[in-house]
DNA sequence: CGCGCCGTTGAGCCCGTTCAAAAAGTGTGG
DNA sequence: CCACACTTTTTGAACGGGCTCAACGGCGCG
């Protein structure tokens, strides 16, 4: 038969971790670098969609994760669904402030097939009193957050729907483009619309026929899961994004 | 004359700081506080509305908010600006990723009179290497805002200007609270309708209009600078206001 | 082929904006 | 204490961006 074609499910090793340069665990050698391995917990397959965690649950965990996409969310009461933040692999997600008591204020689930690094709660502590270079990077990672946080908080208050819209797209663009460097200015893009509008605030609807906008404009096109953004820099303009404080710093 | 009614500049010492309860030096013992007092570099009064840092401007400093409130805010091109966060006394402010080249990625202003106690960059350092204590602390008053701002994006996205201006006003009642336990359901609140604008993605016009009709409902008095709310609990139930998730998480 | 998910388009409405103006504080100096 | 300037709040009228409701089209998959 060969190799057949399923999902490789094999569990990959912390020192030869691909994304290592990228994760909270960047600043370690080689060395510093088996030990993680000890206190990783769990390697998790998740299907697009599966829950990571959720809103209101205990805290005990927190996650790196490996490949695919996933994002955090809020709920309201009725329903209502306010997109927080997608991530990449690599990216760091699950810690809080009350980590010892507290419950989860928003969910996070995955977006594509992705897979996750899984570090209890006192497994991070401890590593932490191991390695203080971690207590340092995560500093760093959540600083980063928080800037990206800002950014959107401004989309969210005061860009109307085509700033917004242009906006989600270069962030997405850039943060992908920093991974992966390539030279056609086209990414993977599995956010549907639905999630889209979910992220900026705005309907589904509302999100196509602005997309129709850009895409009538030759800004973008939009097709099978990718997206080409002919001309970055004209997009920028259109958005309102400024490149200048987004640029290198909001990325890893 | 006795003493003169001039407002009273005299230096406050680290040792005998009233708000050190809710600052980053919170795990400090008393004979670590001591060397705080060296390494702060300044201690710098503010009228209203005058500027702690710029959107742009080099990264050099950090800073605890003595007295007064602040706020963080970001200008689109265009003049348009978005409140990121209110910052009360304890409050620390201006800490980002990048602070070796980068510049800021927001600004930062008094919103009443005000003071803060100004912390170089190296100085914040130094302090890190030698209690580790406080990188912890750091870690967790940012993990604390960064619950604050999910909050504030599902507002700005999924709120009506009822439940946003509502949200607005419970959180600063019980961040103010937290901090001034009181039992009149009364606290001081100096943000002008243009302000709370700003912070809550709607027009000035639009959100006296809907103070009145929170006001013409019983659910809130406004007043000289003072916010009265007689029933949090009605208040939180017109605002979709999640006390559970909240509550003393969030705060201090 | 049929079902489900996702994207697309149209029509009408409503929440929040824009534009305009007046009223009510607030502080300052005479 | 009043006069004046300035900021903040308040109200009105009309517009419009984005929403709601409804239906249809396309594509992947069992």
């Amino acid at each position: 038969m060969g190799q057949p074609k399923k999902r490789d499910s094999r569990v990959p090793r912390c020192d030869a971790c691909p994304i290592r340069r990228l994760a909270l665990f960047q600043p370690l050698s080689m060395g510093e670098i088996e030990a993680v391995q000890k206190y990783r917990a769990e390697y998790r397959l998740l299907a697009p969609g599966e829950a990571i965690f959720r809103q209101g649950a205990p805290t005990l965990e927190t996650y790196t994760l490996f490949s695919g996409w996933a994002f955090l969310y809020q709920n309201l009461p009725d329903g209502r669904r306010q997109i927080l933040r997608f991530l990449l692999p690599g990216d760091f997600l699950g810690f809080q402030a009350d980590m010892e008591e507290g419950v989860r204020g928003h969910s996070a689930q995955a977006l594509t097939e992705a897979s996750i690094c899984v570090f209890p709660r006192e497994a991070l502590l401890k590593m932490f009193k191991r390695q203080s270079k971690l207590g340092v990077r995560l500093i760093w990672l959540t600083a980063q957050d928080q800037a990206i946080a800002h950014e959107h908080l401004a989309s969210l208050g005061r860009r109307n729907a085509l700033e917004r819209v242009a906006y989600l797209l270069l962030e997405i663009f850039h943060r992908v483009r920093m991974r992966q460097p390539g030279d056609d200015n086209t990414v993977p893009f599995p956010l549907t619309q639905d999630v889209m509008a979910d992220a900026v605030g705005l309907t589904n609807i509302h999100v196509n026929r602005t997309l129709r906008q850009l895409r009538e404009s030759g800004l973008l096109v939009l097709k099978s899961r990718r997206l080409h953004i002919p001309d970055p820099g004209a997009l920028a303009e259109q958005a309102g994004f400024n490149v200048e404080l987004f640029g290198p710093r909001a990325m890893i």
